[in-house]
DNA sequence: ATGTGACTTTTAGTCCGTT
DNA sequence: GAACGGACTAAAAGTCACA
């Protein structure tokens, strides 16, 4: 039988997916909280999945990324 | 040459992606409102893409809509 | 069955700092 | 460099009456 993983939130999957990018670009929370126009304390607090973030700042975190809208959601 | 198209906003993009799934499921958006604990004008107002929906309610359609919330965001 | 404008409540998002 | 806190302002959530 197959472990019973509960399954991780919208919130906690873009969470991920940020640290993991972020890290492969070798950037800081401030360097990509700058690119995109946002602030440094709220990047890490999204990353933190504690922050119910928007579409909108989604979209200018995957712009900064130079990724698409929608893997940044990907499991 | 091709055409230079404007690209679709990913609240757009959201926007065409919740009216096609709802549409095919034969779904008012007043049905889709309730099942994902909303307003319905306020659904309305999303596939019109006029509001900057969060993360959590994108979730919530997403569960309604019995979909991934990144293909909800899928161009 | 959907669109719109107006509105109040809640939260997103910033900015200052400390650990 | 990142987590965390408090205080603040801008904006999203959420609702409604009416078209």
């Amino acid at each position: 039988m197959t472990k019973n993983r509960n399954p991780l939130s919208a919130r906690e999957i873009l969470a991920r997916n940020l640290k993991d990018m972020r890290g492969k670009l070798g950037l800081s929370q401030e360097a990509l909280a700058d690119m995109a126009g946002l602030h440094r304390t709220y990047v890490g607090s999204v990353e933190r999945a504690e922050r119910n973030i928007s579409i909108d700042n989604i979209e200018r975190l995957a712009k900064a990324l130079n990724v698409h809208t929608s893997s940044l959601l990907m499991e």
